[in-house]
DNA sequence: ATCGTACATCGTATATATACGATAGCATTA
DNA sequence: TAATGCTATCGTATATATACGATGTACGAT
């Protein structure tokens, strides 16, 4: 890339876009079922569930993190994390306007 | 990535990344809706409402069609691009299967 | 104070993605 | 046949993403 197009794009499409790029790995979409049907978790666990070394599974949280699909929260001794629902929700209404759109 | 570790996980779930991964750019959500407006459409249209050359803008093409969202039809003299209605379809009720898993 | 556990981050290797100019292919038109 | 228009592909530069071992950090337990 010689220079980023990506923000010549109106603003609401960049956010679609970079809420698909997060879930643009299988991974990512497996710790987001997980989280969901455990409501929180911690790392260690999703290594053990997950074919992918800790480091990995960390990295694959932070690309979570920064678009705001899950948060990871102090609970005493432990990180927990957890699905950020207003976003989560955000998100499927932005891809369900989108699918209207497309259908019109 | 040393090895891809993407096929270890569930089929559903790489099928469902792929079509995220498709999305991950504004200039092809972009695309999506400009076909959706005019039905069909030529590469060259696209380039004209685009900011990009038209180099790029047929490798996005490449990657929705790869993706299986769009299609390219032999229109007598031109070439025409619409989208894969059905693979649309499906990609809309994957993500909301995939919603309706993680609300529960 | 030391140890162990849990996790993030660093460093690094490699694969993909993004972007564009240049060029090739392939019809239609002149 | 030559010129034109449209688009795919090649070549190339650069940016991101993926993956993991090693290391750093934080903190409770011994």
């Amino acid at each position: 890339m010689v220079t980023a197009k990506k923000d010549d794009f109106p603003e609401k499409d960049v956010q679609l876009s970079d809420w698909c790029k997060a879930l643009s790995h299988p991974a990512r979409i497996s710790i987001l079922r997980i989280l969901a049907a455990r409501t929180e978790c911690q790392c260690g666990e999703l290594v053990i569930d997950l074919p992918l070394a800790q480091a990995t599974v960390s990295q694959h949280l932070k690309v979570l993190k920064d678009a705001g699909l899950i948060q990871g929260e102090v609970d005493g001794p432990r990180l927990k994390y957890c699905m950020n629902k207003k976003n989560k929700d955000r998100f499927f209404k932005l891809i369900e306007q989108f699918n209207y759109h497309l259908s019109e």
